[in-house]
RNA sequence: GUGGCUGUAGCUCAGUUGGUUAGAGCGCCUGGUUGUGGUCCAGGAGGCCGGGGGUUCAAGUCCCCUCAGCCACCCCA
């Protein structure tokens, strides 16, 4: 901590920056809302174990992403690096099983020891939500279709693709896995050193290699489809269904590949060319696993999390406030009518900036900068005959207005 | 964790083969205007040249280390 620096892979959210999150966060919200879901906050940091039994011992994200720490009693506690285990947590922990399906909707900071990157922090945000205790496609479907819609309000859709692909049920998972395995093996030699290592911890990954490579062996690699038991292409099958009947297009991507263990069935990815090699801007899937896994009662879920600073590097500057209306006391008096003027006029819902002090001109210079519509000016000749006089800061225009009169004649300038 | 590029004023960036007091534009402040912003004019403030060490008579400039940012790998939102 040489110099008062942010840590690494963090950053302030100032002004324009801040107001873009809240938005983004917002309109996710009112389009979950529609869809019948509802907030959901759980605890930033958790007990390390509720992570190391969801995410699974070989991920990334467990073996060398998490900030834990030890606190003052002794317990390991982590940093949340995703929202899901929390949420399942939750779930279990708060008896939640008797209020089936559970619709759920989050939003806060993530943590996760990265190198950082463009789209890529050391804390970041997301904004989640889960449906849990609905086994059926229709259950994906309205997930996916929550997160087309919500891309949509952003105005961000059409630059991205919704990649989608099925993980299968446990019994087809394990046989292409084995067959993938006995396919790579023989090949061992030629992969690269990073797909080796897959080979051992998560041979599926491989397909997702981008070595030159390993992309020749893949395309001769055996297909997860012709592994498939029925009843999981079956479900597949009634999701694509069922994106198709409410209008969600997508493309099939066989090598979508979920991090994270506890994973099955449908797997989808919306993806953008926008945003360089972090090109991933929502993603989630089905994991019905998950909650058995955690000491749960077998529950089924899908979700999803969307990276809320690399939609706001997609969607630009926030939506336009309002703009102020200026108001400027001078002297004692003015200064006392400009200060109950400011609470009056904005109990009738105007946006008032009230100049503490420095004059008219300064005071005007202040206006200029917040681009605000009007100014207000309040001196003792206005006083003397109980008006105002109201500038028009685009057109530099001014009238006398009576005190009286004034809320009336600034709602024109909303 | 690996590799590459980059750190000079609040911001964007110049700074010659090492050579006197480190510059510009924008922004900021003051004045021109005792009650009139945005334009214009005049003036001003603001720099451990990311940090530490080294080479040299001399380092913003060369070398080493370190920190941070960016880009890619990896991984993922």
């Amino acid at each position: 901590m040489a110099k008062l620096q942010p840590v690494r892979g963090t950053h302030d959210l100032i002004g324009d920056d801040a107001r873009a999150h809240l938005a983004i966060a917002g309109t996710a919200r009112e389009v979950a809302e529609r869809y019948g879901f509802g907030p959901m906050a759980t605890p930033i940091f958790e007990f390390t174990e509720v992570f190391k039994r969801t995410l699974g011992d070989t991920s990334d994200i467990v073996t060398k992403e998490m900030y834990t720490f030890e606190d003052k009693g002794g317990d390991s506690l982590t940093l949340r690096p995703e929202g899901t285990a929390g949420v399942a947590r939750a779930f279990i922990s708060g008896g939640l099983q008797n209020e089936l399906p559970l619709k759920c909707f989050y939003h806060g900071p993530m943590f996760r020891h990265e190198r950082p990157q463009k789209g890529r922090q050391r804390q970041f945000h997301q904004f989640g939500v889960e449906l849990i205790g609905v086994a059926e496609p229709s259950a994906d479907v309205e997930v996916i279709a929550m997160a087309a819609d919500i891309l949509d309000a952003l105005g961000v859709l059409s630059e991205t693709t919704l990649e989608l692909n099925t993980l299968g049920d446990a019994p087809s998972k394990e046989r292409y896995r084995a067959a993938l395995v006995e396919y790579f093996s023989d090949l061992s030699d030629k992969l690269s050193d990073d797909s080796r290592d897959r080979l051992v911890r998560n041979p599926l990954r491989i397909l997702d290699s981008k070595d030159a490579g390993d992309r020749a062996l893949i395309a001769d690699a055996p297909d997860f489809d012709d592994y498939m038991t029925e009843e999981a292409a079956a479900f597949f099958a009634a999701v694509q269904d069922g994106l198709d009947t409410v209008g969600v297009a997508y493309t099939r991507n066989p090598h979508i590949v979920r991090g994270l263990d506890y994973y099955s069935h449908t797997a989808f990815e919306f993806t953008t060319e926008a945003l360089g090699a972090q090109g991933t801007v929502l993603a989630g899937g089905r994991y019905d696993g998950l909650i058995e896994t955690m000491g749960g009662p077998k529950t089924a879920g899908v979700g999803w999390a969307a990276g809320i600073e690399r939609l706001a590097m997609m969607t630009g500057e926030a939506p336009a406030l309002p703009r102020a209306i200026t108001l400027i006391g001078l002297g004692d008096a003015g200064e006392r009518e400009a200060l109950r003027l400011s609470s009056e006029l904005r109990h009738a819902g105007l946006t008032v900036e009230l100049i503490y002090k420095g004059g008219l001109k300064r005071g005007l210079k202040r206006a200029d900068r917040i681009h605000a519509a009007a100014a207000v000016l309040i001196g003792d000749d206005e006083l003397a005959r109980g008006a105002a006089t109201v500038r028009d800061l685009d057109s530099g225009e001014q009238v006398d207005v009576a005190i009286t009169d004034l809320k009336d004649h600034l709602a024109a300038h909303r």
